[in-house]
DNA sequence: AGCATCTATGTCGTATCCCGACATAGTGGC
DNA sequence: GCCACTATGTCGGGATACGACATAGATGCT
């Protein structure tokens, strides 16, 4: 194999997008605090609601840990700060007592939607940024 | 403001965008880690080579923080660490006693080579999954 | 030249969050 | 009824970023 082919000018470029990626981080880390959320809460919030069409009555611990790609003592932890801050609410799943199905409360249903408000329109205004960047790749 | 005409559809696509991107950064965190590094020891080796053509004796602790977008005292303890494991070398920056320069060492530059060469690859096999969901924004 | 101010780097204690290992309870096949 | 598997939960430890503070050199003004 050879890795020897790379230059200046990709390094340059995977460079700025990770700097690219970790502005958006920023801003959304920002945004996120903004409302009192912690970046990996307003995470597991969206990914709550992101599977709300498939699973409408909210999601299980191990599903969220998957989702967020992280392991399930860690999403445990986060959905009781999550339930501590009255944003989660954990429901018995009426049809397999192993599970505890964590839905979203009014109050972070409010805090989500103009979070992803101001991420569309970040994104949005990203855009041309990193399809220039996809485009030397 | 509106902020109300946020769809369930939004939802799931905020949400796969952001799935795409923690799994480029657990890719990324995977391949760092099978050369003994940590991925933000390899974005500060990236950030150096990737300014290679602007400043090609190396960049300063306090560039290196912006580039990564931390606090000037998180980058140099990470260029600490990286000075221990022999990846980098501080020099002073003769024309301003103030600086240090840090440079990649050849071991590192070896590593990131490989790396780098990975991250192309994995980019572009990302590229038609992040288009269709910049597609949709 | 002397002095105030700003910039760059470095030190130290603290806080957060994730992880590995382990524990408990429910499920489903046989 | 038993056993392997799955889902959730507990606990101690570790890595890393941060805020506050400290030091040294640079810069500009008089």
């Amino acid at each position: 194999m050879q890795t020897e082919d790379i230059t200046d000018a990709d390094y340059a470029t995977l460079a700025a997008f990770r700097l690219a990626l970790r502005q958006f981080a920023a801003f959304s880390e920002a945004a996120a605090k903004a409302v009192g959320l912690t970046p990996r809460q307003h995470q597991a919030l969206l990914a709550i609601k992101g599977a709300a069409r498939t699973s409408p009555g909210g999601l299980g611990v191990g599903e969220i840990a998957r989702a967020l790609l992280i392991r399930h003592n860690s999403a445990v932890e986060l959905v009781d700060r999550l339930a501590d801050a009255g944003l989660v609410r954990r429901q018995p799943d009426p049809s397999d007592g192993r599970r505890s199905l964590v839905a979203v409360t009014d109050q972070a249903e409010r805090l989500l939607r103009g979070l992803s408000a101001a991420h569309m329109q970040e994104l949005r205004a990203l855009r041309p940024r990193l399809l220039a960047l996809l485009d030397v790749l």
